[in-house]
DNA sequence: CCCTCCTGCAACGTTTGGTTGCACATCAGG
DNA sequence: CCTGATGTGCAACCAAACGTTGCAGGAGGG
């Protein structure tokens, strides 16, 4: 709804899904059901400490979360909060494809116009 | 296609867009037709040289052009880059949506093998 | 007990979004 | 033509974020 945008983005899992490397680690955490920084970093091009980094941000806006199991911190993925967080990707996505098709629809008709 | 997950994102154009002030920009843009670096900051949280620089980004990558116009310099969003970039935020949302689905299939089948 | 593996913390470097300050170009009015 | 207002561009500087290395500590396997 909402005559305007509807651009209520939270900027905080935006921005968190906005890293590559983040983005990359969720894909690989779905893949694989679960994993750990070690795992993780094993098959990015980055250090262990990194991914910790991330792991603990995705922690914290609630993306991953995390099940201590021995020596080793399995993190798997919040099902809920991912499925907020592409329902938002899909918002901006048709709020521009909206107003793309607005404008070729006016484009059209100023052609229609000038054929006149 | 693909059993893998598709994620052939350029990255450069994920960047582009994650950035919010950047997806503001976008979106006044859109709205307005067209508009200036100054004109643009006027309606932003940021000054008319950070804009500057995110016009840059955006013309680099390709989602907007500049029209130089006298002493100002117009920038107007480029149609199919943007539906370009679209394209790209639904890929990925929907490639997390179907391993979200998947996982869920997983699951209820699980629940029901406990069931036996 | 010792060795290995995994985690956590701290210091550091680099890139990026943002700011301020100043110089240059263009349009309007006298 | 000259002056002033407005719009752009460049450079230096700050702060936050991504990434690194180095080291200390906890949990298993011989």
């Amino acid at each position: 709804m909402s005559a305007a945008v509807a651009e209520k983005v939270d900027d905080d899992l935006w921005s968190a899904i906005g890293d590559p490397t983040r983005r990359r680690m969720l894909d690989l955490l779905l893949i694989e059901g679960d994993g750990t920084a070690t795992t993780l970093s094993q098959q990015l091009p980055v250090t262990r400490q990194a991914v910790a980094k991330h792991l603990g941000i995705l922690d914290r806006v609630g993306l991953v979360r995390a099940t201590p199991a021995g020596r080793e911190k399995r993190y798997r993925v919040d099902d809920v909060q991912l499925a907020h967080a592409v329902a938002q990707l899909a918002s901006v996505g048709s709020a521009w494809d909206a107003r793309l098709q607005r404008i070729k629809r006016i484009a059209e008709a100023i052609q229609r116009t000038r054929q006149d």
